[in-house]
DNA sequence: ATGGACAATGTTTTT
DNA sequence: CATTGTCCAT
């Protein structure tokens, strides 16, 4: 097979390992993808396994889909039947057709991360729990790490009173989601490890089927994905897996990099290959994110070492704000384009945190030049998307409560509050789910409900019912995309979004990608295109064919290689993000993310900074990164503004906020008194509870307290306007 | 029932 | 500042 030629050693050793447990551990760049091709056309090739037989489990739809574009290329033939995706559309696969042995049925609908926060916020107001104290948002947080864990409800360990309001809240919430035939995120993987776990009929006839199985990124694994795979591996234990501690980025989604520790103890006869030649970047940026991640402590010294050569010196930019920052970064490019030597193409710009996309947009707008951005949310999450969305899934789930209560009246059509309260009510009387009663009262004279309800409640809704029950039939008989404009012409959605205004316009021109996308779906049918929807990953928007400059996240770039790479936003409170101070994991975590970013450049890197930083439309001073400390002077060509350059050693004292900026820092401290509150005593505020101090200090004659509480986070108080109450010092 | 005006409130990362 | 929620007048 021509495609072992092209391997190293280690590489090699990888693919050609005998069937059983494999450990690779795989710095950056180490061809680690290619590994995973080669094995699987090895397997298939060499080793006579039949593509049926191969689970491999990718991080994002897009790598599934390279995976086998590449294996097939190997192969020189068609490895149709490898079941390849991420593990939530694996999961979803499982369910659907084993939802004869759970609570749900195989038409479910996929709960994303909005719905997600919505429903707990639905719960938490009819439980009539404090929604400022308990916010749907930390209260969700809670609910998806113990599901990640595979910790149902019943189980929920309940400690103190906010466990007890987690509890009842995640109680109430999975029984919303089954009344509505809907599994959120991280069910898909819940119910599938349960399944396996508990039955075991099931789980034998999967753990044979699949007799070979590989994981990448398998340091990004959480506890629910560990269970799911050891239960696929129980009867071949065949399984491979990738990964890189050092680019472990998603524990707050409750990834655990101890899989892979886990992993050793749990298969001690796993033959372990370590991958670290790396082809991809050059000495240069090697050197360079050598020397930020081996800051972290506890960790198993690796090496990188490439044969590209030294290549050019990492930038590192000072900028005067992030204005600034935004067009040093599209000049550069457009110069650097301009000479001839690279494409637009070759470049992406990695930043910490979505809102700072905003700025760089504008100044490739101003210039008229095009970018690519990475980001699912930011087509999905449109209201106009949401709205279509939420329309198909009830067509598909009359059962999907959530959906109906957001289209019921979108475009208003006079069911109003007072309405659907009553419609809500009367529901629950008869036992019959929203969707159910609409589409009874959606017959006509023919309803056995419609007598039950107001004249004027009983004519719209029998309209929104009628139509309703027209799109019902239509769901066999038309595609996703007829069915989707038979939606828009019935509800006059055209009317409703498109009011003159260049916001309207735009939301209309959305509408038309909405159907370009459905229109693919013409064969796959309307069940995969709300489940492909559903299960979009960030990078899988990414269009390859625009020759432009890529804008994303950090941690979207996970995976991905460019030849030119900026990171953006080198300031304490940002990069490591000021979430990250309290915490030393978090803080570790925030280190690997720039090694993330540091190793996606090929050939050049260019680090900025800027001395000042906008938020709440101000521009305030800011802090370096603490990890540029890191890295030795002689590896970076260092480059200021001619004026405000900051000074050296300026910092040390200095603290920086939340969003980059630091304190200004008043000389006549000397006047002022000894802060009233002290770092360690317990207070009391009147609406957020105990907490504790963290930090004070006094300015313009009053007293800035930093204050942590339990459920709330750090909040900031001003003394004289917040009436604390000392309950302990220190 | 609806839509506009104003106030409050909040900014990590995403399958 | 930008989004979201709430209140109020129509």
């Amino acid at each position: 097979m021509d495609f072992l030629n092209e391997l190293n050693l280690q590489q090699l050793q990888a693919v050609e390992a005998n069937a059983g447990p494999v450990l690779v551990l795989a710095g950056p760049g180490s061809g680690k993808t290619r590994v995973l091709t080669s094995r699987i056309a090895h397997l298939v090739g060499v080793k006579g396994v039949r593509p049926s037989q191969i689970l491999a489990v990718t991080f994002t739809n897009k790598a599934a889909r390279e995976m086998d574009k590449r294996v097939e290329k190997m192969l020189g033939v068609q490895a149709g039947g490898i079941t390849l995706g991420t593990f939530h559309a694996i999961c979803a696969r499982i369910l659907r057709r084993e939802a004869k042995h759970l609570p749900f049925n195989s038409n479910f609908v996929i709960f994303d991360s909005d719905d997600q926060i919505n429903l707990s916020k639905r719960v938490i107001r009819e439980l009539n729990i404090d929604e400022k104290r308990y916010t749907p948002q930390s209260v969700h947080t809670s609910i998806s790490n113990a599901k990640n864990e595979l910790i149902t409800a019943q189980e929920y360990p309940v400690q103190g009173y906010r466990d007890e309001v987690v509890r009842r809240v995640y109680e109430r919430y999975q029984e919303y989601l089954l009344a509505s035939n809907g599994v959120d995120f991280d069910d898909l993987l819940l119910w599938t490890a349960l399944l396996l776990e508990q039955n075991s009929g099931i789980r034998e006839t999967y753990a044979r089927r699949y007799e070979q199985l590989l994981v990448d990124e398998f340091q990004d694994t959480n506890f629910a994905q560990y269970v799911l795979l050891k239960h696929l591996a129980s009867i071949h234990r065949s399984i491979f897996v990738v990964g890189d501690v050092d680019q472990s980025i998603y524990s707050w989604r409750g990834a655990d990099y101890r899989n892979v520790l886990r992993f050793e103890k749990d298969y001690p006869d796993a033959q372990v290959v370590l991958l670290e030649q790396n082809y991809r970047s050059t000495q240069s940026i090697l050197d360079l994110a050598m020397a930020v991640i081996d800051h972290n402590p506890y960790r198993k010294a690796r090496r990188l070492f490439t044969d590209r050569g030294v290549g050019a010196k990492v930038t590192l930019q000072e900028v005067y704000d992030d204005r600034e920052e935004a067009s040093f970064v599209v000049d550069t490019i457009s110069s650097l384009v301009a000479r001839n030597e690279v494409q637009p193409g070759d470049f992406a710009v990695m930043y910490r945190t979505n809102a700072q996309s905003r700025l760089l947009e504008e100044a490739f707008l101003s210039k008229n030049l095009p970018y690519k951005l990475v980001g699912a949310q930011r087509f999905y999450g449109r209201r106009e998307i949401k709205d279509i969305i939420a329309y198909l899934r009830l067509v598909f789930n009359p059962n999907d409560d959530f959906s109906l209560l957001r289209v019921i009246n979108t475009p208003t059509r006079g069911i109003g509050t007072k309405t659907i309260q009553v419609l809500q009510t009367y529901s629950q009387q008869v036992r019959l789910s929203l969707g159910d009663l609409l589409l009874d009262l959606g017959r006509g004279n023919k309803s056995t409900h419609q007598k039950s309800f107001s004249k004027r409640a009983a004519s719209a809704t029998s309209v929104f019912g009628a139509h309703l029950n027209n799109w019902r039939e239509c769901i066999n008989a038309c595609s996703p995309l007829q069915l989707m404009d038979r939606i828009l012409d019935d509800v006059a959605y055209s009317q409703y979004i498109l009011d003159g205004t260049d916001e309207g316009q735009d939301r209309w021109e959305n509408i038309k990608e909405l159907r370009r996308l459905a229109a693919e779906y013409d064969q796959k049918g309307l069940s995969n295109f709300l489940e492909d929807i559903a299960l979009v990953s960030d990078q899988d928007t990414l269009d390859a064919s625009a020759n432009a400059p890529t804008l994303l996240t950090l941690h979207a770039a996970k995976g991905l290689e460019f030849p030119i790479v900026f990171i953006v936003g080198l300031n304490d409170g940002l990069l490591p993000h000021v979430r990250s101070f309290e915490d030393p994991e978090a803080m570790q975590e925030e280190r690997r993310l720039f090694y993330v970013g540091i190793t996606r450049a090929k050939d050049s890197l260019f680090l900025v900074d800027s001395i000042n930083r906008s938020a709440f439309g101000y521009s305030e001073p800011t802090v370096q990164s603490r990890f540029l400390d890191d890295i030795p002077p002689d590896m970076l060509k260092e480059k200021h503004e001619g004026s405000g350059v900051r000074r050296s050693g300026y910092r040390s004292n200095i603290r920086s906020d939340q969003w980059g900026r630091h304190e200004s820092v008043v000389v006549r401290n000397f006047k002022q008194s000894q802060p009233q509150f002290q770092p360690g005593s317990r207070v009391n505020h009147a609406v957020w509870g105990e907490g504790m101090v963290l930090n004070s200090r006094n300015q313009d004659e009053d007293e800035i307290v930093d204050i942590f509480f339990q459920d709330i986070g750090l909040k900031r108080v001003v003394a004289s306007l917040a009436k604390l109450e000392v309950i302990t010092d220190d």
